[in-house]
DNA sequence: CGGTTATTTGACCGACTTCAACTGCAGTGG
DNA sequence: CCACTGCAGTTGAAGTCGGTCAAATAACCG
């Protein structure tokens, strides 16, 4: 048992970086300006300078890009915990949106704190690079995902990242995983079509490998799911407690 | 007029960061370990170890990701003077790979001494860091290629890139851009099969939009290109001299 | 020149989209 | 209590974009 940490972001990094007191402390003072977004809010949008990083407290939020006629691609789902746009500043302005999928919890951190925390702490420098690599690798994944597999793999292939994910965050209780998405938001994740994405979702339920209903999603069959999605938790780069 | 700079590399980044003598000097040290790579050939491969950091020198190099069964998605194009993985060794393991399009020179650097200029020069630091979240950003305006253009957009928003890339690079000369790539490399960078990726190219070059033969690509009207592919250079996060 | 690999074309098929309508449900206000 | 509204989800029918199979050129290379 690792020391108590009372917040989802500083257990995560904790999870890979053992911390001392001071370096817990100095994460616990980044988390100051805290906003509560309502669902389908805009938490950043595309246009805007990359000058503060976001850490996700409490609900999900999503990275999105859009086209000009209104087609959107959903390039990530972001649990509390992880910490985005850390270091983006070396950029000028942000080409993509944050919106909250749930209603959600944010910590909005100027980079100046961000990079004076780096500064101090070389080990909280390098984890927050992890945080960002691990997003860009979780990209990558999706570049293939939406590239190569068939709209069933795709969507089998989301439900093991959520699931893995949520699973190493303790957010699922017994099996049962939190599942707040619309199946538009699941659509411009894989780049389908809502209607073609509820028939493969309908096909999913009925080959009995997931239960899907209240909000909440069961994995009946794991390993059933990940051969059909080819999933390999290696491109998350999370180390688990237990295998 | 900036100082002359002998490598792609040094140019590549005094475009966004003037550099002093001991700064182009650092850069300079980092390319020792040279490897001249067939096309074809793989720099680097899934499973190996992040310990080193990669830098273009000459000819095209892409990252891909493949599945079990074959299908591949390729990530990026990496031209000359990129500069990929560096501080990548906060992840344990690759879980892509580097394969050399046309034949190639790069340069294999350690990550400890891309460490150890980056911890000397805060500013190089910097432009490492931007490469990298440039790389991320490619990335993701990639996800909304494959998962929302059409196969005709998203074929000539590749187009824009490469000839964007090449021109802030000065390797276009006279709006004719090198084109060494096999329609199969094409085709798995968009996710498309290589017939349907034929059939695209040739509507492309009836249209009159574009010229192509002989591995090297004209864009006749470059403006019409651009409107077709919905594309935004901002993505890119490239300077340039001239607009 | 022969042998291999890349490109091109044709015919057919299937995955996915689009359009349209219907269901179920939660909230609101009469 | 029950209409009324709005939104998420579901289903059907028809069309299209892009894939697969097969085969014919064309370019490349030793």
């Amino acid at each position: 048992m690792r020391n108590a940490v009372h917040s989802t972001f500083a257990a995560k990094i904790a999870a890979h970086t053992p911390l001392s007191d001071a370096e817990s402390a100095a994460l616990g003072a980044l988390v100051t300006r805290i906003q509560i977004v309502p669902a389908g809010d805009t938490v950043a949008a595309a246009g805007e300078p990359l000058d503060v990083a976001t850490i996700v407290l409490e609900g999900i939020v999503a990275r999105s890009k859009l086209l000009p006629d209104g087609r959107r691609q959903i390039l990530s789902f972001l649990l509390p915990g992880d910490l985005v746009d850390a270091f983006a500043s070396v950029l000028r302005r942000r080409d993509d949106n944050l919106e909250a999928i749930t209603a959600a919890k944010v910590a909005v951190v100027p980079q100046t704190r961000v990079a004076a925390v780096a500064a101090e702490f070389p080990r909280l420098h390098e984890a927050f690079l992890r945080e960002a690599f691990i997003e860009t690798s979780i990209a990558r994944e999706w570049v293939l995902n939406v590239g190569q597999r068939t709209a069933d793999e795709s969507l089998a292939h989301l439900l093991c990242e959520l699931s893995w994910r949520m699973e190493t965050l303790g957010l699922a209780r017994g099996g049962v995983v939190p599942f707040p998405f619309k199946q538009q938001q699941l659509a411009d994740a894989l780049g389908l079509s809502t209607i073609h994405l509820n028939r493969v979702l309908r096909n999913l339920r009925g080959s009995g490998l997931i239960h899907l209903e209240a909000r909440a999603l069961t994995v009946l069959d794991a390993e059933a799911l990940r051969r059909m999605a080819h999933f390999n938790p290696e491109y998350l780069h999370l180390s688990r407690e237990a295998a």
